[in-house]
DNA sequence: GCTGGTCGTTAAGGATTCATAAAGATCGTT
DNA sequence: AACGATCTTTATGAATCCTTAACGACCAGC
């Protein structure tokens, strides 16, 4: 299911969004302002952002560039009639697309489609096997080599996605941190610790010696097929 | 933020640019000529180069060269109305787009932004091969030829990242100590020495005879592929 | 041949970072 | 209310890395 949120300060358009948008099979959060809307863009690390440019407390672009700072997801931007010069900043900030306000809910459907789809390029291998186990990112699977499923937390499993979607190369601990717990945990390396002891636990053969998750001291981690 | 080179002689087009650079967000550093112009795209490593053709000091087409033996960030070019042939040298050498004087400002920040979005989905981050080992800059991976992979610590792997991004060209130990250390320890030359032995014996099939990690006594280390 | 400077090599400590276990905190479910 | 699963936090020893110093080799100039 698709989470999307919506950062705008009128009631009525998040009302008419949370509508429309939770009867098409999307998951809507919200708020009000740009402020409580970073913030829950570390938090609920939504598929999609929707953005008003007219918020009360700070610049469209401003929260652009917040969000932009470390992280990659669609942002479709929301401004209104007349406000060319701001879309056009919004655009450069990095936004993906925008729509003026009043608008039809068919054209942000449109565009909130859109903007999804690209968002996920097709991974062209979305089975990485190694001789101890295998690993299905579509399905959000891990078998061990000889039929038994690993059962992985919902964190664990964030961790090692990021991991072999980077297989071979190595990951800075800044980046994992920042992409399973929000760009706040960038230092709190002893979560990694924590849990590559974990994925270790239940993945590799030999724990103590891993062969599959390396830890490159100093530096990050990296999954070797 | 993206950091702006602009090498130009007039002062008052330096002037001009630092201030509707940065208030369009952009971080500005200028030089006078070629000469130091050359230096500081090499030091400071700008995302983009705007750069003037008719400079005091060496001819345009030869700080493109310059700059694209080792690097390929866009290049903006100023050419004086009428420089028709220099123009077409300087495309031909490499320059990424020109903007003839006297010119808008508005047309060069479109011409800025295009070079740049050009730029962004291309990191410049390519994979150097010798005969007898491998870097790889994006993986942060150092293979021996044979198949093993080579072990470097952070400081290791920092040094020998910016040899590389300097493939065959002298890089000074200021330079190397102030990227590594921090400007604080432009004068350490004896870490330079330590690591640079580390790099060799992990990476040279004879260390005491370097055939890769060159020494320049009194001046730098040069990295030769 | 002596001397001062630069470079290569090595090794020991102290500092940082890592692995591991185990104890609280939180949340949803029964 | 109690439970189980997950996440967070802390503590400890082990592993790794960085810094620093010492010594010898090499080269240029005197």
């Amino acid at each position: 299911m698709t989470r999307v949120l919506v950062v705008d300060d009128e009631p009525s358009i998040l009302r008419a969004l949370r509508i429309n948008l939770t009867a098409r099979e999307y998951d809507v959060s919200t708020a009000i302002d740009g402020t409580t809307g970073l913030a829950a863009v570390a938090r609920d690390r939504p598929d999609v952002l929707i953005l008003d440019l007219g918020l009360p407390d700070m610049d469209g672009t401003e929260v652009i560039h917040g969000v932009r700072g470390w992280t990659s997801i669609p942002i479709i931007v929301l401004s209104a009639w007349g406000q060319e010069g701001q879309k056009v900043a919004a655009l450069d900030a990095g936004a993906d697309d925008y729509v003026t306000k009043p608008f039809g809910m068919d054209e942000l459907l449109a565009r909130l489609r859109a903007a999804v789809r690209r968002a996920s390029p097709a991974p062209d291998e979305p089975v990485v096997t190694t001789p101890d186990f295998t690993v299905d990112l579509a399905a959000k699977q891990v078998m061990r080599t000889g039929g038994d499923d690993v059962r992985l937390t919902p964190t664990e499993w964030q961790l090692l996605e990021i991991l072999v979607r980077n297989s071979g190369r190595l990951v800075t601990q800044r980046q994992l941190l920042r992409e399973v717990w929000g760009p706040a945990y960038e230092t709190e390396s002893n979560y990694l610790r924590v849990y590559l002891a974990q994925l270790r636990r239940k993945l590799e053969p030999e724990p103590s010696r891993p062969k599959y998750l390396l830890t490159e001291s100093g530096m990050g981690y990296r999954f070797r097929p």
